[in-house]
DNA sequence: TTCGATGCTTGATAAAGATCAAGGATAACC
DNA sequence: GGTTATCCTTGATCTTTATCAAGCATCGAA
């Protein structure tokens, strides 16, 4: 790793309680890779070899079975991804492929395994992490179990409105494409629940969407903080 | 908590690594409880106070949005639940019920977290159970996601048949309402997935369900270690 | 035994979502 | 400027799943 990326790094919250010399162990271990876009990085069922970090870009997990694939989530800095493979020496459950160029970090197994077993900072922060990773999904998995695919469209457009400064017009972070396998639809399906929504003053220009009834479109969604918050 | 029960608790993965003194403050500290069946024993929303291990019984996970409620999960003995919840001193993301006559051991959060910070050993075996439960969590996305309702039911006969010794003769663990929720579905069409079925040799009587073609049913299923398998 | 419970199933119908096929917009490329 | 490729949308149709309503067991209590 350049040292010129060091200290980026060490202010990662995953890092920045660490002791010196663990840190720098840890470093001396570690790749920081910047990849192309639409680069496969891991892929289900291989034995998990290192620890991801996405410092730039933005990183696509998604799943295959019966068939058919789907997106289980994304990965934008500073994120960690396959954790817990990592943790329990187990092999990866999903895949992942770079969405746009993106600066990764990557740690070896044995040298995370290690940082953790001696440095009760590290260990913390893991933990947290780890712990954050899981309500993520438990989030996703409610979404999808209790909500319509409408519902799951509006609360969306809802939070990136709020996470996007509510300016009323909201940036799909993502193609349509990607969008619906995120939210658990065909892409025709999400092309018609925006048409759906319009009613509730949601209109599409390309990526680009104008919430201008948020009230009644918020009476569609209710939006639940247990679902919707990614900080609670 | 009675020094009957000690060597029990002691036994749990969770614990038998632990340090004596730690293990005996955190008992000290704790409360094994029985419950009755259906009981509400924590809500979603609520701020972690406890951490749950179930030790003879089971409990439900469930939870609840847009006017619908769905069955998360289910945990017997020995899992616990709302563990990243404590880890995080965060609100419950679900809800825990009993399903049956349960004991129940709590242990309050401040002590979970001493107990974290001064046993290493402990730590480890909390990060595994975590990352074990994480794991679960994404292999039950997966299943919804990837996977017809159909599909969902027959590997889910395959899973049992396979834990309960391959008998070709399958007991069903939960009522089938339940079950239904369990796998993302109405109980009527549970009713009708059942006899989709039949013509690959799963015949129902009551909650007794013979599998008499189970490379027929393997076939339509196509299980998957990385969803099906609690172990990998 | 009869009476409600409750849980499960079935049938009819409706809604939600997927698929197939075609068409239109946009952008990169020759 | 035209061509091709990609992405998105739309319409028609079909499958899947949910809902509503009724019926039928089973079981425990009166």
């Amino acid at each position: 790793m350049r040292t010129a990326d060091l200290p980026q790094v060490r202010s990662l919250g995953l890092f920045e309680s660490m002791d010196e010399s663990n840190f720098d162990a840890l470093v001396q271990a570690a790749y920081l890779q910047t990849f192309p876009a639409h680069l496969d990085l891991i892929a289900e069922g291989d034995p998990a070899d290192f620890l991801h970090i996405v410092i730039e870009g933005c990183v696509e997990l998604y799943a295959r079975a019966n068939g058919r694939e789907s997106t289980m989530g994304m990965v934008r800095p500073v994120g960690t991804f396959i954790l817990a493979a990592v943790l329990k020496d187990a092999v990866y459950l999903m895949s992942a492929r770079t969405c746009q160029k993106s600066k990764i970090l990557l740690i070896p197994v044995e040298d995370v395994r290690r940082a953790f077993q001696a440095d009760e900072a590290f260990a913390r922060a893991i933990v947290l992490e780890l712990a954050g990773c899981y309500r993520g999904v438990v989030k996703e998995h409610k979404d999808i179990k209790l909500r319509t695919a409408i519902e799951r469209l509006a609360n969306r457009l809802i939070r990136y409105n709020r996470d996007q400064g509510e300016t009323g017009t909201v940036a799909l972070p993502y193609d349509k494409r990607t969008m619906a396998s995120l939210l658990g639809m065909t892409p025709e399906n999400l092309s018609r629940a925006f048409n759906t929504l319009k009613p509730y003053g949601v209109e599409v220009d390309g990526a680009r969407i104008c919430l201008t009834d948020l009230k009644s479109l918020e009476i569609l969604a209710r939006p639940n903080p247990l679902i919707d918050d990614r900080s609670v």
